[in-house]
DNA sequence: CTTATCAATGTAAACGTTTAGATTTTTGTA
DNA sequence: TACAAAAATCTAAACGTTTACATTGATAAG
């Protein structure tokens, strides 16, 4: 197993010089048609693969991006991840992915390696939305773009979802089937996305006039064990709520199984409504109605920014974007039930 | 915004040679503690972050491996990713992902990018087992570990699961419970699980007398909608099965779907076991019975295999290793019916 | 037949590290 | 104090590309 084939190897096989191969293997032409097919087949012959390591190190650039999610489990992130890395594919970038699982230390040094590794751009779902810990990002001048979190400190690319919106109307269609007693299985309140899910939730009980009774007010913490525990409390109460609304999928996935456990059983004895599908939704009789989101779309959205950013001439400042997209009610079985 | 600082703005802020940084940025030691305490200082105060790429340049390594699977949205896959980055990241390893789609173009696709982009090592869930366009990867020396599905032309470690004994086991556990008339949707015999899945099936049914009966047996593809028209094709016999074996998870869920879209309700009219877990099967009345598979051991294994050979010195030459994890059968309530 | 122009190709300097081998400094010993 | 050995540090050559600029050769115009 000799040495791998360098330029040099291809340039002396053909003889011509490096640039001549530069050129035609970056297809820049101004190259005699003769020049080019000898060169072609000096790679070929020669099996000749260029090595972007070396390629990067002078254009400074390595066509790599890298993702930060909290967890690759959590059934949101893979159809976002796949909606980034077609987009990327397209465009020729790479994706680097990794898990922070939700902890600060680990984003840091994530970010840290992403850096040396001299990624283009990154998309990142952090773990903490203050976000001054992407402060090394900054300095080192690599566009971000923030997924389904925000980050406060620094003017990044957005791409989230109509959290509040997407509670409101269904927190308003559990109220328009009937219910006056819902409870909400709440994400942590310092996160986009359970903060404005809980805003959506307030302000459609607000119109309607409803009370905002504290022991229907569930403090998970979008893990699927939360959803587990409030649902037993919830269960437990004098006043069991009618319907529960939960902020996230894998806090459903708890909650229906508390409910099975206790054969409180939904549609029947208690109406469900989550934030984002789960695939047993369409499996339980009568379906479950759930609040979607386009996830694909988030993800290819979310690429996209980035590539404007990491394209653009060092002179265009692009501002600030922020994309909300909608989110879908999509009403199920569950729904024709009627309540008084 | 002024360039990013090097080693030599390091070495000149700390009045000591280029050499010397290395030293310390790597720790290798044999330098004096106030030299050291001087480029620290300087370190910081550039905010100096060494190039990875400049670095994998010189010590042909840029400890990164590529992983290819067919799809990340096969809820099988993001658990096994989930422990081969966990131990990747542990051994300093950054992991790019990409899906094939099931596609041998686009395979052979992401491995030119990742032979080009000089990953050290490959961790593949190939379209296509007889492998013959790994070629690349073997001609550039790149160590390979096949996940779930075996590579035939080359001598490539790799990682399955007791895919046989797993449905043997199933079939049996079915057999057990009375049933006679057992059918499969099984998935491509071109690929090991598909095959392996359908010898177990077949075992089964031979070691206890049983016919294999050709109309129930249904030709997916590991893709939800064949589940779903199988389903389909084994309602509308004459002489239905009543128990009915799914080969992967994507299967089984077309399969529960079209199920209750038939209304021929599971652990009454029929029962149903599936080779890989689905979310669902724990929600049902009763919960269904599933084969499992340790997923994120999958994972981890992949990457011990990848990287013992990563770091083998040029010399010791490791011979071919397979592993075969043993999947479980979770038996849940579905298991207390009794057929005659 | 010059000479200017243009196309094709070549030369060599980056890019930011690591590292072998050379050199200097320090330490310990006689 | 002198010298050898050991420790610390330095010099410079890689690594494999891209690319600005230089050179060559061919073509067209005068």
């Amino acid at each position: 197993m000799g040495k791998k084939p360098t330029i040099l190897d291809v340039a002396e096989k053909a003889n011509v010089s490096v640039a001549t191969v530069s050129r035609v293997i970056n297809n820049q032409g101004g190259v005699r048609k003769k020049t080019e097919d000898d060169i072609l087949r000096a790679i070929h012959e020669l099996n000749y693969v260029r090595s972007q390591v070396a390629r990067s190190m002078v254009r400074k650039e390595t066509k790599t991006i890298g993702v930060i999610i909290p967890d690759i489990c959590n059934p949101f992130f893979p159809e976002v991840i796949a909606g980034i890395e077609k987009k990327a594919i397209d465009k020729n970038y790479f994706t680097m992915l990794s898990s922070s699982g939700e902890s600060l230390v680990k984003e840091k040094e994530i970010m840290k390696h992403f850096i040396e590794r001299g990624v283009d751009g990154v998309v990142i779902t952090t773990a903490d939305e203050k976000g001054k810990h992407l402060q090394p990002l900054m300095d080192a001048n690599i566009p971000v773009v923030a997924v389904d979190r925000m980050i406060e400190e620094y003017d990044v690319d957005t791409v989230l979802t109509g959290n509040q919106e997407g509670s409101y109307e269904a927190v308003k269609h559990l109220i328009h089937l009937g219910h006056k007693k819902i409870a909400i299985i709440r994400g942590p309140q310092e996160t986009t996305p359970g903060n404005e899910r809980f805003k959506g939730y307030k302000k459609a009980l607000e119109e309607y006039g409803l009370p905002l009774k504290e022991e229907w007010i569930g403090e998970g913490n979008f893990m699927e064990n939360s959803g587990f525990s409030i649902i037993h409390h919830f269960h437990s109460l004098k006043d069991r709520p009618t319907a529960v609304f939960s902020c996230n999928n894998l806090m459903s996935i708890g909650a229906l199984k508390a409910m099975r456990q206790l054969n409180w059983e939904v549609s029947r004895d208690v109406t469900f409504l989550g934030f984002d599908d789960v695939e047993i939704a369409t499996f339980m009789k009568p379906a479950l109605t759930m609040v979607t989101r386009p996830k694909r779309k988030i993800g290819e959205l979310a690429f996209q920014l980035l590539y404007e950013r990491m394209n653009a001439a060092e002179s265009d400042h692009i501002p600030k974007r922020e994309y909300i997209l909608t989110p879908e009610l999509v009403i199920r079985d569950a729904s024709n039930q009627v309540y008084k």
